[in-house]
DNA sequence: CGAAGTTACGGATGCCGTAATGATG
DNA sequence: CATCATTACGGCATCCGTAACTTCG
């Protein structure tokens, strides 16, 4: 049993069964890939995939719990790595951020900023999409971090840690008649065609919550998954637009007026997430601590060592988080 | 980075930091593992070994560190070997206990034979020792099994799981002057030199605690590992003898009298318990409910659930565990 | 000087990539 | 017929064991 057999293993099921695709992904030929695996499936005396005829078409139910298995060793095998490097080249490395527009455009380059100052030798990479892919990313170790307000529970094998929580402004082109309402409501606002975030995204659950425990049914016209997409239809005149407020630059959005709404919706929370069992380097937790200051290193290493979602939660319960803006 | 590296340098530790030693028992060459273990060290950059010269010392903070996550890996490996085998002969495999002489005595015998009538192509291993010696097999791996009553604390990475509670009974001589005695007491026992086991050994430490708490300072004049000792001195007639009442067989022990001293001390718990993360075979859990009913496999599957001592504690609170005798 | 670890070297295993073959839909 | 997995085969790395060397107590 190889090392490789199992990295082999664990990637071509990543590549939904598919042997080329793995061997592509890998750099290396598809022959190889399938004659390790055959190996590795006699040596162990038992089928890992389901083969129709010469398609592989899933796993067997030994070919699943085999797969944890692999997943676990090439997770500690990465970290042996890590650790390595922490002892030789504390201040270089690579960190790998998946998150969402948002965060990315408008939360995210101060603190980067700051962190590439501070740290010139890690090399960073930025991932952006939909916050399932952000878990997922984060859960098969493909970025060390995940940073998202949506979805996050669904991950289990991560470990989530509350950043800060936020609320949403109201984006009123100058001169709208809301401007001159004293305290908005939400049928003030459901009087009107919304433009706002596709489902999924940046709280928008908490929003629909809102106008549903209110009994209205809001005009949604335009859905985007970034507020700078939001903004430009707002400038239109498509419609008003409800936008976490960290969106919102004074300077930059001169021409536009942001309304603090956040009376009318539940307050969202941004959270930073890696995998669990991950070692994490020490300019990682500088990184999370620079995004998040209440999660100082001691708090990290409380959370590392809680063992389920719920310890997790209380946990958190304890600790104030932040409001932003 | 190779499995076989790992698994050198676990080895290695295991034996001490003395690489012939680990050769040995790997039944490879002495120069086959210095060379991988250098050969790790340079790929990873970090010295995993301290060195004096040409004479390993002792582990670099780093190599702490690695050799924490080599052991998960290796643990995991065998777990995917004993899946496999799980899904092949699901009837045959081996199963290795470690246990003290009162178990594989007096307590283990009627299980195994069970046991092995149902499970012929198991091969079995039963390895003696003391508590200490048998928590430590289990916590590396080298048993399946634990079974014992004493300092199971300190192995924090074993699930131990109660089997049963049990008590002491006095072995005396015919015609002792205690058979008069209608109700015995603390003070009556001491009055008497006692013969019983050495401590960290069959629940001795609770023997010890009730006298103390009595102000009494019992006169042990022999003290052993195993009841057969025991009870030959008591037949010689060095002193009355105290040992664990599954010790006490009505007809090979009938030249002695055995008195019930349970109102007398704390009963004691005897444990299984299993490396934490370790797969499990369907044979073992067989093997585990043949030996303590009450712990049926969904009671297992929910300890190894448990990510803490305290969780574990938790479920077992609410378990009534059987008294033997 | 003995015990223990590292370096040197030759043989054999076995991994990988290219090319060809066999199935599948 | 196109896609995909497996078989065949040759080059090359590398792993292992024996032997010689070095270093420490």
């Amino acid at each position: 049993m190889k090392l490789q057999q199992l990295r082999y293993v664990w990637e071509v099921a990543r590549n939904g069964m598919n042997v080329s695709a793995a061997a592509q992904s890998l750099f290396t030929s598809q022959p190889g890939i399938s004659k390790q695996i055959l190996q590795l499936e006699e040596e162990l005396g038992v089928q890992i995939f389901v083969r129709n005829g010469k398609h592989l078409s899933g796993l067997t139910p030994a070919g699943q719990r085999i797969l944890e298995e692999a997943g676990a060793v090439l997770l500690r095998m990465d970290n042996i790595r890590a650790i390595a490097r922490e002892f030789t080249d504390e201040k270089s490395g690579s960190l790998s951020i998946a998150t969402t527009h948002t965060q990315s455009r408008y939360v995210l380059p101060a603190i980067i900023s700051r962190f590439v100052s501070q740290y010139p030798s890690v090399s960073l990479h930025m991932h952006q999409g939909t916050p399932l892919q952000i878990a997922e990313m984060a859960a098969r170790g493909a970025a060390d971090f995940a940073i998202a307000t949506e979805s996050m529970e669904l991950a289990g094998d991560l470990i989530m840690m509350p950043c800060y929580r936020w609320n949403r402004v109201l984006l009123l082109p100058q001169g709208h008649a809301l401007l001159a309402v004293e305290r908005l409501t939400h049928a003030d606002i459901a009087r009107f065609p919304i433009v706002t975030y596709v489902s999924g995204f940046t709280g928008r659950a908490k929003l629909d919550d809102a106008f549903r425990a209110h009994d209205l049914v809001p005009h949604i016209v335009v859905t985007a998954a970034d507020a700078d997409v939001i903004k430009t239809y707002v400038r239109l005149g498509v419609g008003i637009g409800i936008v976490a407020s960290m969106a919102w630059d004074a300077t930059k959005d001169a021409d536009l007026v942001a309304v603090d709404i956040s009376h009318l919706f539940d307050f969202s929370t941004t959270r930073i997430g890696f995998r669990r069992g991950a070692v994490l380097r020490g300019y990682m937790l500088d990184f999370i601590e620079m995004f998040a200051p209440h999660l100082h290193p001691a708090l990290i290493r409380a959370a590392i060592a809680t063992r389920s979602q719920h310890e997790l939660d209380v946990l958190f319960a304890a600790v104030p988080i932040p409001i932003l803006r």
